[in-house]
DNA sequence: CACACTATAGCACTGAGTGCTATAGATGAA
DNA sequence: TTCATCTATAGCACTCAGTGCTATAGTGTG
């Protein structure tokens, strides 16, 4: 799991800051850097949440797979707790819970 | 990777068709089946394509990895050919290339 | 010059994810 | 009832994606 983007992202402001600090403008990457630190957090996913997730998404945990671009048995493990979604599997739930499955169609 | 999915959607087509058949209306369920069948079909990327895709987006390694919620070890990783995203990476990523970095905000 | 950011590189490690098969519970149609 | 289909769970072996860390070099800026 990413652990620095936080504190990265902390960092960032602060350059930020000192970077509006100077006269003129921000340029495209200082915007990035600021927009990282708009980022939803990313917060983890009890198996629970995930079939809740999916069931509120009227899914199968094959459709639910499709949609995720990852196996069926994946999501059963998701679900049952004997495997945790992190990184990209992670954002993307999390995306899904935020805007629903057809964002990612 | 996913292999039964094209199929699967196939059988669902099959499937669905027949309850149309049956008169009466669609339920939740077939419809997100129909759904799954309009996903956008995942392609690789190449590591040419995924930097091409950053670099489109004016993000650096770090700011993108922190939008895909993976580290900026994998990015660089990624672009050099070390690793090759799969699954949920590779749906996050094809989901930046037709809708931008804005939507994993 | 020094400072900060960026990218590359290498290395050890681990567990997420794959692929397969088998089982059983629903559900629904003939 | 039986037959068939979809759904979910389960177990197992395997592999490579992804992590975490550190060091290096290039670039640009004050």
């Amino acid at each position: 799991m990413p652990s620095k983007y936080r504190s990265n992202a902390l960092a960032a402001v602060h350059e930020t800051a000192a970077d509006l600090h100077r006269v003129g403008g921000m340029d495209q990457k200082t915007m990035r850097k600021f927009d990282a630190l708009c980022l939803t957090p990313i917060q983890e996913m009890t198996p629970e949440k995930i079939r809740a997730l999916r069931t509120r998404e009227n899914a199968s945990q094959t459709v639910f797979a499709a949609y995720l671009n990852v196996t069926p048995s994946l999501v059963s493990k998701w679900e049952r707790g004997e495997k945790r979604p992190q990184g990209a599997s992670l954002k993307l739930l999390s995306l899904v819970d935020r805007k629903g499955l057809e964002v990612v169609a």
